[in-house]
DNA sequence: GATAAATTTTGAACGACGTTCAAAAATCGA
DNA sequence: TCGATTTTTGAACGTCGTTCAAAATTTATC
């Protein structure tokens, strides 16, 4: 009888996080709950805290799924040896496209934040990072002599503004906009 | 004995509402409980719901003085007659410089979503548009002939691209950044 | 395979929360 | 002054995340 134990341990762990993820998906961040998540996952309430400290905890895993699979959409080898600007376009247009396709769960990264006692955890903040190698990289290109440290707070200014822009319009805080004019919008921003 | 009621219910209103501002700007959104409003204003915990209909409602008249606060702030007279790129460049730092001062009351401009139940009433998305007349002002001299459509969307593309860069540095998901830093990354991202 | 010890899973119970509403207090009209 | 009306109150309700003693299961020993 090897590890059967460790074994059900990760396969709870996996059923709830992707419990949680097809909730989140489907009825976004605010509608999630401890009891649907166990129901769905076939366990007890109690279940949810023998594998993670806290709901926050168990969002973080499923915010961590999705950076991947973001960070899969946004590694495309598609346009692997074009131009950096058109590199940097697609980048943009790709965010786009994956914030549009996985509303709730793109919302969910920026909409959780983590109790007072218990700060995000260093490797899930690690996780994050990729998303500036890979704005940054088509920026070495553009601007060699930049130094390397300016270079990464020019990449996350980028990000930001990107962000920024697609977040202000999908929340639909403001007036809305039709998808067409707001990819037109974006390019328009990476292109300066 | 005129109009004593409704004078009496103002005043609770009023009270409520600065309570409730102290508390998020002190504690932020995430930690505004119903009891401590009513206890801050001196009224019974029920009081709150003579006023107004649910929390969520107090919130929004919260967010509405933070947003006349900010236009206080983006409205002086001080640069009346410089370049419009200057204008701009001064929007941008007294938006961040807003930010920065009033953080928690910053953040509940958009950290607060309505109950799917009840919308954000529209006397209120109306006040978020004086954000997009402020910037639609100096772009109009900027480029005179963009017809004024899109030129509401630039302005809008323009504010979403500031506080996207903002408030990821703001809120520390990725790596601070010193604040003169920040200052210079807006400037020129609003200079292209 | 039987039995006891160790471990895992369970779900009732707890405290905190937003919200409600019958009753108490205050105000009004005569 | 006193009954009717309005306003204010705060105990009570339902829901939430979380805990933990007890039940169920697995493991160890003979």
């Amino acid at each position: 009888m090897a590890g059967r134990r460790e074994e059900k341990r990760e396969d709870l762990k996996a059923r709830l996080i992707e419990a949680a993820r097809e909730r989140i998906a489907r009825d976004g961040l605010a509608n999630l709950r401890a009891r649907d998540i166990t129901q769905d996952a076939g366990c007890a309430l109690g279940g949810l805290y023998t594998v993670f400290s806290d709901l926050a905890e168990l969002v973080i895993h499923v915010n961590s799924a999705t950076l991947k699979a973001l960070e899969a959409r946004l590694t495309l080898p598609e346009t692997r040896d074009k131009p950096p600007t058109d590199r940097l376009r697609n980048l943009a247009q790709g965010y786009l496209a994956f914030a549009v396709e996985h509303r709730n769960l793109w919302k969910a990264l920026f909409d959780h934040f983590p109790p007072e006692g218990s700060p995000t955890p260093q490797w899930h903040l690690d996780e994050h990072l990729f998303l500036m190698d890979v704005i940054a990289e088509p920026l070495a290109e553009l601007q060699p002599d930049m130094p390397p440290e300016d270079r990464a707070i020019r990449a996350r200014t980028l990000f930001g503004a990107v962000h920024g822009v697609i977040s202000i319009s999908l929340e639909g805080r403001f007036v809305g906009l039709p998808l067409e004019r707001l990819a037109r919008e974006v390019d328009e921003l990476v292109q300066t």
